[in-house]
DNA sequence: CGGAATCCTCTTCGATACTG
DNA sequence: CAGTATCGAAGAGGATTCCG
């Protein structure tokens, strides 16, 4: 079938940029850099890429050991495609484009532009898993409007996983508007609980300190 | 006239492959990566590139602000182009993207495949990057076959620069198949040196100190 | 109903030829 | 030397259909 359009360079890039350089690839392993999703979530997650070539791209990056289909285990079930090792590595290239490329980013979604929480989570993520944690290990829990996520730090290590963690030290709700506005400080998490837009469940210390460092990357000068 | 194909998505990873995600814009960068390079010499290092679509990407990328078209300094005045300050951000990405995927490169180039020295000295740039270069400081030159290129190390940065150096500790001369041969240690420098293979001028201690360090990196297990 | 394969149109790519 | 013009081939996007 697919004639494995290459660059034909003995190069590491090259050979990265044959695997990955295809529309989508990366935005689908930004997916599942959150945890295993399932393919309609996939599907709902990346508006604009049709069905015929997700399923393309699902394939070849199996093919490449990028990813894998596996099943959820019961009572869930449910096919999933997640990364494999080979894919977490790409974790640290994903962060970094991601904080170069949102720097390019206009301070506000101009336009019909998709926006997601978890994708903001995911630079607070980068940003939190570059500085120091020491005193902030914990689990975190985050709903935002009908997005559920949670961000674990660990040693020295943050993730933002999608969905909801087994337990947390502190669990936040919160709106769309308003996550964004504490994410790139315009609005203090302290004002915002009293204005009873953020409503906190648990060690609310913890996790005023977690959100000094998970927030979104100062922007460069325009 | 271009549409500006986006993916409209308020992400900084989207964002960033709005700019380098399309075929070829990335190996433009690496290239650039070596120093300011000519169009005609963009075109032959790049081969399949076609000279439309070089000539397409050099302008979105400009754009962007990634990179930009100048003229070197009289008295050679030829017109170059060459990485901006953001596209020089980009350096860390790729050279981790670089050896993500090295490891998926075959050991031996298969078929009609592109090979040149100066691709695999960025990934062995890459690799001294994030060594400890303390006692390594200075400049080293390389003619490998057609190609000339040096790396610099600094205090903690170590570069590949394609070209003849004003000045170096040392200047290595050998053929494609000795270097590659060296570059992953199927052969020393030493044994190299005694077989004639591998001719150097200057600081030979220096530069067998810098050769335990500039290499490929070490294959995972298949 | 979730997970794809098919079909069709439009855009992009690749190669060569051509021009200032 | 540094690009632009052109054109057939391949890839992407969208809707619909098929399969379990």
């Amino acid at each position: 079938m697919s004639t494995q359009r290459s660059y034909r360079q003995h190069c590491g890039l090259a050979r990265a940029l044959d695997v990955l350089g295809e529309r989508w690839s990366l935005l689908i392993l930004r997916e599942l850099l959150l945890g295993p999703r399932r393919y309609g979530d996939l599907a709902a997650d990346l508006p604009g890429i049709g069905t015929n070539l997700l399923a393309t791209r699902l394939r070849s990056l199996e093919e490449a050991g990028v990813l894998r289909r596996t099943t959820l285990p019961a009572p869930a079930n449910v096919p999933v495609y997640e990364l494999t090792e080979r894919g977490e590595g790409l974790r640290p290239v994903l962060e970094e484009l991601a904080l170069w490329g949102y720097d390019l980013l206009p301070a506000e979604p101009a336009g019909e532009v998709a926006t997601r929480a978890s994708w903001a989570a995911m630079t607070m993520g980068a940003v939190l898993d570059r500085t120091d944690t020491t005193g902030l290990e914990g689990t975190f829990a985050f709903s935002v409007g009908d997005e559920l996520f949670y961000v674990t730090v660990a040693d020295d290590a943050a993730r933002v996983h999608q969905g909801v963690p087994p337990a947390a030290e502190a669990h936040a709700t919160t709106d769309p508007a308003t996550f964004f506005a504490i994410a790139d400080g315009r609005l203090s998490p302290r004002q915002a609980m009293r204005d009873g837009l953020l409503v906190v469940d648990g060690d609310r210390r913890l996790l005023g300190r977690l959100l000094a460092g998970f927030h979104l990357p100062a922007r460069a000068a325009a």
